[in-house]
DNA sequence: TTTACTTTTGCAATCGTTTGCAGGTATTAA
DNA sequence: TTAATACCTGCAAACGATTGCAAAAGTAAA
């Protein structure tokens, strides 16, 4: 196979030092303009790559990231590769690559993840699994090491993690209700052991304060069942049943708000002139095009940009004031009258 | 930063010179076992790690192989997930990383997939692009760099594809339809421009001439509607209306034996009994537990291994004999006697 | 003791860059 | 004409490994 062409060969033909044609190619204002435009010219002649290798020799890091995915199945999911192609617009503006560095495969000492930092082979981890799933990992691995997780919380001030601004979205999605004349807006909501429902619920709960509405435990509705729309649909029939029932409901998450739809619908109901409803999520709200709702819309892209563009600062020695990031949510108004026919 | 662990300070606890140590940590058997046990153990205590680097520089390779993508998306289905699976089982195997090279995002030259290789950042690339989609390369980036398409068809004795063996898919069908007595076999194919679907039927009728069976051009449907399944029972229905039908349908994808089915089912037929049919596809046909039929099993798992397996031989300098590449598939038979009720 | 090995080690060049320092040339001011 | 400056360029050392060659050390035979 042939041998990529060296910066001595651009020398040797310009009839200079190579490391002139080093500084030439770095656009240093140490060298002639002239000098620099004819090694400019030989250099795209003769198809000049520098050498990665040799220059992250020097220059002590790779210019590569590594992606750490618990397995490479997770890639299935929507969210993850919007998460993905976020972080590959980062590396791209940044002149990253990006190493695949899952841990689904058993493999030796030298390729595994963590390692691959002290080969030199990348310079830091954008790490993808779920927050628990790191548990594992003694923590000087994370500590010792540029790592930034992605969906992640961490009390560690060493441990760098960007998180979707959920308590922001509980603010803005009350807010929005009570802006609108509700004053018993009810929660749909999931499993508490996730800290993004808690979060999301403690916005919610702030906005009550401030605007001095009493929390009423009875609009606060928990899913625990396996199908969540199924989840959504039996807490909302629950809240249509109270003695007062809310005038609004906030469904923390796509699957839930799906449930009150129906349950909604079922009961003859229409959204927003009888109730107020608003979902919470990613696209996956965009594609029920014949059905666009309020939603507190979440941005997997900025997720993964912001959390790729943090660990490039951070790798190169750029400040960085605090460890825990978020991204800001957007309040999506779609809200349309919807005619009961439809639903029948 | 921590800066890492060199063979100099190995050498210099160790008392010996670098190049005793490189050569102890490879296992050379120049080395004495002494002298290589003392510098294991200093390696260890220091959790050294060579720096694939400087290694990668001497070497003239990066042990990296790049999976070039046309776009970030194409990971959402399963189909390229379970390839990326076995590349990545490959590459765990011999040691190799994976870098992700897609061509989604506007990128500067240098991060460009081909021009990685003569960066030295990559040694070489697996292409999951479609076949048609690197029209647009001229064909010296390709035939210059060891690339492998996944997937591929070329006529240039440079380039190397691997691909599922379609002919003998079709072989395997037919035959397997021959042994059980049918000799009147229809196929429902998708359009004939794909490769796949023209290997498939050139098996297929290469077991007809084997064994004297007149091939019936009315036993052949074209499947041509955006709706595969809908097609598929369309297909099904002007098969079953012939003066003759057949006794046996060869549907060669997933969802054109979907269609079938649903078509002999309307018609009140049973499966194998009235009529026999066999699918063709990867894992979607597993999931179907509720309706296993027979099917030419094709496993994308060995075929990113395979592929990969086949890029890591060539950066090798392994002998290669052949360009094009076929991974066998399978015959799973799951015929079931199929219950009327259940489908009515 | 000398010779002829084998085994083990060290020296130094190499891979392709970057960069501090010294030196060279041209320009300008004194 | 000399001194002071600005502007370029080259030398050589680094980065951290690998490896051919030479040489030292150890062993065995003559």
């Amino acid at each position: 196979m042939k041998i990529n062409t060296t910066i001595s060969e651009i020398a040797k033909i310009a009839k200079v030092n190579k490391s002139t044609v080093s500084r030439a190619l770095n656009n240093s204002p140490l060298v002639n303009g002239e000098t620099k435009k004819k090694i400019m010219e030989i250099a795209r002649d003769l198809q000049y790559f520098p050498n990665s290798l040799a220059r992250g020799l020097i220059n002590r890091k790779s210019e590569t990231i590594g992606i750490m995915l618990l397995e490479l199945s997770s890639l299935k999911k929507t969210l993850f590769i919007d998460i993905l192609k976020g972080i590959e617009s980062a590396c791209v503006k940044y002149g990253y690559n990006m190493l695949i560095a899952s841990l689904s495969e058993q493999r030796e000492e030298r390729t595994f993840p963590f390692n691959l930092i002290k080969c030199n082979r990348i310079d830091g981890i954008l790490n993808i699994c779920s927050p628990y799933s790191l548990n594992g990992f003694s923590n000087s691995c994370i500590v010792d090491h540029p790592v930034v997780s992605i969906n992640g919380i961490t009390k560690d001030k060493n441990k760098y993690c960007v998180n979707f601004d959920n308590y922001e979205g509980g603010v803005i999605g009350a807010n929005y209700f009570i802006k609108r004349g509700h004053s018993r807006i009810a929660v749909l909501t999931g499993n508490q052991m996730f800290n993004f429902f808690k979060e999301r619920i403690r916005g919610y709960r702030s906005v009550l304060i401030k605007n001095n509405i009493l929390f009423d435990k009875n609009l606060l509705q928990f899913g625990c069942f396996e199908d969540e729309i199924k989840s959504g649909e039996l807490s909302t029939y629950r809240l249509l049943d109270l003695p007062v029932p809310p005038t609004a409901i906030f469904a923390l998450t796509y699957e839930l708000a799906m449930g009150a739809i129906k349950a909604i619908k079922r009961r003859g109901l229409e959204i927003p002139n009888d109730i107020d409803l608003m979902g919470y999520g990613c696209n996956e709200l965009n594609n029920i095009q014949h059905f666009p709702i309020t939603t507190i819309l979440q941005n997997p892209f900025a997720l993964g940009f912001t959390s790729c563009e943090l660990l490039i600062n951070i790798l190169n020695r750029k400040e960085i004031t605090g460890n825990l990031f978020y991204v800001p949510v957007e309040l999506m108004v779609k809200a349309m009258r919807i005619k009961k026919k439809v639903y029948v």
